[in-house]
DNA sequence: TCGGCGTGCAAGTGGGTACTTGCTACATTA
DNA sequence: TAATGTAGCAAGTACCCACTTGCACGCCGA
């Protein structure tokens, strides 16, 4: 493989795993199998290597997508939040790690989380054609229940191997559960 | 104030900011006013000095009470949430460093986010109340609600000055959607 | 055959890291 | 008054950090 791409590739793992600072430029040499003055002949600081590892790796998706015209709206909705929690606990050490090191490089804090920006785009728009269908309810913000959906699974997916999850369940009851209770709180139709 | 107190209020400060490897020593004797010498001799190493002022500084709380006996529902809950939120607020450096650092340092991680553990044990008991009472529907998983309802008070919390909240929602707005959706789904009799 | 080009290697620079040692100054207490 | 404990200060140790320099080696196109 390119020298070049597999730097990146090492030093964005390393620096999911270690941050900023645990992430040395002779880590990623012996890392990536060169020589230290390799990595600076090809990116000149760490400073830039790791600006473009990151923003490259946070940049992997998609997940998944919702149809276009809403049908069984409760199960397109729980294999869609199935997606999004997989691939939220893919990327779970670099978004740990990303928000952490908003404090001292907040630059790329956000790159990190963009994934999850997108998705709550996507998943307003499918509701509102869902709503205009007649197939939820009038009541219920849809703003509000996919940033609570999302957001109960994007931190269920950061966490789940961090904290000991209470109640210990499994990833698809879990999510599940989530995708029934939004659905309940929207009414959507049976 | 004591010099050994300071000391880890400091350090609890620092490493909140700067994660562990940002915490050095000198910078704790500069922060505390006192020589990096004094450190060393009140706690005899940087890692000691760190977990003990991680564990000390996660234990500050409690940030509010559900009533022991529900009445209204729907009020309750929206005042408890509002807490919870603005305790997260509060410690969100410490806890996004400390699942950051869950990495290097397994054991620090889970002490961050012991108070919204204990949270939802409180909230669930006041459900079960609630339920039994015939304030709320039978159906409907009260666990789940509880952890989706945390969950995204939670991950708002902490991520509420990195990413530019999509919809940019104000924190009382937000909230009270949250909790406008859980009862909801719980159908809390009005 | 020759001239770049990319790479490895050895060494060095200036600074930061945790941590130690030896000494001095002061304040409390016996 | 004398002993003790707590603090500051200066210096040093051994190591790690990002980054640089100079040189040698091999490969590939002209």
């Amino acid at each position: 493989m390119d020298i070049r791409t597999s730097l990146l590739e090492v030093t964005a793992q390393l620096f999911a795993e270690h941050g900023w600072r645990g992430t040395t430029t002779r880590r990623i040499a012996e890392a990536a199998g060169v020589n230290e003055v390799t990595v600076f002949r090809h990116f000149g600081s760490k400073e830039v290597l790791l600006r473009e590892a990151i923003e490259s790796a946070a940049l992997v998706g998609p997940f998944g997508v919702l149809p276009e015209e809403p049908g069984d709206v409760r199960r397109e909705l729980l294999s869609w939040a199935l997606a999004v929690h997989a691939h939220t606990v893919g990327q779970r050490k670099l978004i740990r790690t990303g928000l952490a090191e908003f404090e001292e490089h907040p630059e790329v804090a956000p790159v990190s989380c963009e994934g999850a920006m997108r998705a709550m785009e996507q998943m307003v728009g499918y509701l509102k054609k869902a709503r205009a269908r007649g197939l939820i309810a009038d009541e219920g913000s849809l703003e509000g229940a996919t940033m609570m959906l999302m957001n109960a699974i994007f931190l269920d997916g950061i966490t789940r191997d961090v904290v000991p999850s209470c109640g210990g369940m499994t990833v698809p009851v879990t999510i599940e559960t989530f995708v029934d209770l939004t659905t309940r709180a929207l009414g959507v139709s049976a």
